[in-house]
RNA sequence: GGGUAGAUGUCCGAGUGGCUAAAGGAGACAGACUGUAAAUCUGUUCACGCAAGUGUACGUUGGUUCGAAUCCAACUCUGCCCA
């Protein structure tokens, strides 16, 4: 049992209260009466993207998936029209419930790619919150105080700051813990941001006469950028629906500090490969070999391991002996041969503007013949490759 | 309800009648160096135009003026204080 906990425990950063004991207790409990743990995660649909970031607690759930538990996707297909406030000093847009409805469907598909859907039971707070009335509403935020909710952090913050604060957004804790109350889950787990609003649900639990579940936070995954974390808002992160080539990419762009981070949260490695890897960077060894690695782990998992090694190979050819890749889109030169005119109809850049510029600052070349004039024709021999800065690429015809 | 301060480009933030497509910073993009890392150095940073220039843009709508981000009015939104 132990090993099980531990196991599980792995990457974990916070798990209240009792830590990984409790969670031992829960897991022979479990065990004794032959019963599965109802694990819970809330996602609120409010993009068509899921991330990397996302994708740290879904692999804990898988996890226990495989440990025998069921895990309790929860769909806010209600609180993700009110918005979590969690972490972020500005009110979220609302959603209309169409968008939402939409962004729920994706966001399943993409999941199915690491957890089986088959054992997994899935739910909708929109099916119990939907029918919730005011008087439902406000018998629920009489449990808690407005005290406690803006003992929160990132609430207390902004009351400090002078920033306004909705009445609606602290709600969002309450409608979270909630949840937990209508799933009867035994672990809810979360990012580390999501502490308060796990433990609102224990509290709801308890007022209910359930037992309160364990709160399990995961540390938040850094972006690309090494310094926030990965979201859709700060551009920082790694898709599913990215293509192999662009994960592969992008996973080698990550600062190298990042690397251990992302080996504990973002693939499959054990702490003991984990801890392998560690010693290997403490030798001295160049960090660019490990985290190709690393890309190849991630492609691995949401695509297979044969692309993986295939975009490793088409990434050392393209950076680092500065090959041209072999599958670039064509673009069939019609009309005006005019640079900026091509540039813009082969879609190297989103404005004239941006074409000149770009072409100004050195970063177009012909046949690696860097161009200087950006109103110039190009005459180009079919086949010939337009580069345009480091990635983009177009084969003309 | 009363008083008061504010709303500027992706973000922060200067600007209080023409020299302002708007200082400075951050971010982003490109170049050099590299390992598509970091650090550093350089350039760029609304659109269209080869260019002169034109069009849009300083919360919204109107107004004053030869001329407004800057002045006036109303409106919308927000902070703070009082009730």
């Amino acid at each position: 049992m132990k090993d099980i906990a531990n196991n599980l425990m792995s990457g974990v950063m916070e798990l209240k209260p009792g830590g990984s004991e409790a969670l031992e207790k829960l897991l022979a409990k479990a065990k004794e009466d032959g019963k599965q743990l109802r694990i819970k995660l809330g996602i609120d649909p409010t993009s068509n993207d899921l991330h990397l970031g996302h994708m740290v607690c879904i692999q804990k759930l898988k996890q226990f998936q495989e440990a025998g538990h069921l895990p309790v996707l929860l769909i806010g297909g209600y609180t993700a029209q009110v918005g979590d406030p969690s972490g972020r000093n500005e009110m979220r847009p609302s959603l209309s419930a169409e968008d939402v409805a939409g962004y729920a469907k994706t966001y399943l598909e993409q999941v199915s790619r690491v957890l089986d859907l088959g054992k997994v039971e899935v739910v909708n707070n929109a099916d119990w919150f939907d029918k919730y009335t005011m008087t439902d509403m406000v018998k629920l935020a009489s449990k808690v105080t407005v005290n406690q909710m803006i003992a929160k952090d990132a609430f207390g913050k902004r009351l400090e700051e002078g920033n306004p604060l909705y009445a609606h957004e602290i709600l969002y804790p309450l409608l979270q813990g909630q949840d937990s109350v209508e799933i009867k889950a035994d672990i809810e787990l979360g990012g580390t941001d999501q502490l308060f609003n796990l433990m609102v649900g224990r509290d709801l639990q308890k007022a209910n006469g359930q037992n309160p579940q364990l709160c399990m936070c995961m540390p938040l995954l850094i972006g690309l950028d090494g310094t926030k974390k990965m979201s859709k808002t700060s551009g920082n992160f790694i898709a599913l629906n990215d293509s192999a080539k662009e994960m592969f990419g992008k996973s080698m762009s990550i600062p190298d500090e990042l690397i251990l981070d992302y080996f504990t949260l973002a693939t499959r490695s054990s702490p003991d490969e984990v801890e392998a890897i560690k010693s290997r960077l403490d030798s001295g060894e160049n960090p660019r070999q490990i985290k190709d690695e690393l890309a190849q782990a991630i492609v691995t998992i949401y695509y297979s391991e044969t692309e993986a090694k295939q975009e490793s190979e088409n990434f050392s050819k393209q950076f680092a002996k500065k090959e041209i890749p072999d599958d670039i889109p064509e673009y069939k030169l019609n009309g005006s041969n005019k640079l900026i005119d091509v540039m813009l109809a082969a879609g190297l850049c989103e404005t004239k503007g941006e074409a000149k510029r770009l072409v100004q600052g050195g970063g177009v070349k012909l046949d690696g013949v860097k161009l200087t004039d950006p109103q110039a024709e190009l005459n180009a021999s079919p086949g010939a490759v337009l580069q345009a800065g480091k990635r983009k690429f177009v084969k003309l015809a």
